[in-house]
DNA sequence: AATCTTCTGGACATTTGTGTCCAGTTAAAA
DNA sequence: TTTTAACTGGACACAAATGTCCAGAAGATT
């Protein structure tokens, strides 16, 4: 028995595993969670195995230390965020700013993109260097696949780069400050935003087939 | 005798203090320091005492607990960085493009605006809760002002208000993203930079001048 | 049913950090 | 020079983490 900590001793765990034993992937889980809302100073063995209802002996099961579990976060990340970002990028459109839409999607999706765990990738990255380099490494890729964007629909070279990086370092800004304006707010804010990015006006259709888009992903906010 | 780890056993410490005894602001120096460079959860009494050369009882002298330095590093913070954005953000100019170059200085000036500071507080908040309302208030005086700033140009106030965002985040985003362009790249993108946060070009003048005081600060980079 | 493999709990050893207490040193004031 | 105030080091008591070891429970396999 887990202690007087646990309230029912075999059955249910708090988390992950329904009944049985764990698995590498609860644990996995458990360090994301942590690492989103409690930093990555803060992803403990002993306090996600209590947090469990588990003994940290199983973690040494599935892992040989907590470097390992660190390695399998950061991979997570990668695979999650990076990817549909410049799958967006690269998508066909007749218009910037239709194009720009796509991106967009990204950002109110969260299925294709976490923000929270990638400001919280973010912060491990300033503070380990090993961690910073690849942060770095796909944050230019995801520059990289914007700026392309830009040059489909004849940006001059400097100026296609500029955009892509006013783009999405504001996006990364919104994240890292927390913002979370409410739905309507965001549709309110869209023209402008899509004005300013990339200079030209966007057509109605293109609203409001986002806005279409946006309310079919957020019932209500 | 702080045992064979101090080089100098009474002479010169690490950094701080030159000779004598220690004080509340060498302390709150180390503090910032490791905040900086380490984050908040490495910033510790003893790690800091170990590379002061001094015991830990001496942190104990001149503050309660932990509790009180962070709460001098925030305050720090708030004098340091805040400020001089909004004072630039008020100050007078003849065209939009001329009062983004002033506020454009906080952003070349380490004098003005510290990034890393910037950052390493930005992700505290991320992880304490109480540290995130200050931050997220000090974001909001922040866009204010450099919203009133667009109003003054005569854009509408959706318009300005977004615009506002855009360059602020934009800024924000660079710095979470540590990017580190050169003196010569960041005065090649000063105008496309320009263009975008205002939607207008910038007059040769303004340019030239804005390039003048940078090659003032940055002696060469 | 017996056996083998997988997984778990609990005990142990160690490290790193916090905060308290107090004797004693050092610099300034009387 | 003595006294006094400001500071420092070292010892103590805890708490929270990591990682190791191993007996044994619980499932799967034969």
């Amino acid at each position: 028995m887990a202690g007087a900590a646990t309230p029912s001793g075999r059955g249910k765990r708090a988390t992950g595993q329904a009944a049985g034993r764990m698995t590498r992937d609860a644990w996995i889980e458990a360090g994301i969670a942590a690492l989103i809302d409690e930093g990555i100073a803060n992803v403990k063995i002993q306090v996600m195995a209590k947090r469990l209802g588990v003994s940290r002996s199983s973690f040494y099961w599935f892992f040989p230390d907590l470097q390992d579990l660190h390695k399998e976060l950061l991979e997570h990340w990668l695979r999650r965020n990076t990817g549909p970002i410049i799958e967006r990028a690269l998508r066909p459109a007749p218009t910037v700013t239709k194009a720009v839409c796509h991106i967009f999607e990204c950002w109110v999706d969260p299925s294709l993109f976490d923000p929270r765990l990638d400001a919280a990738v973010r912060s491990w990255g300033q503070v380990d260097t090993s961690i910073r380099s690849i942060v770095d490494q796909a944050d230019d890729q995801r520059v990289d696949a914007v700026t392309r964007m830009f040059l489909r629909y004849d940006y001059p070279e400097e100026e296609a780069f500029v955009r892509a990086r006013v783009l999405y370092f504001t996006q990364i800004g919104h994240f890292t400050l927390g913002m979370r304006d409410d739905r309507d707010t965001r549709l309110r804010l869209l023209r402008p935003y899509l004005l300013g990015f990339t200079g030209r006006q966007a057509s109605d259709d293109e609203a409001d087939a986002f806005e279409t888009l946006m309310r079919r992903i957020q019932p209500d906010a």
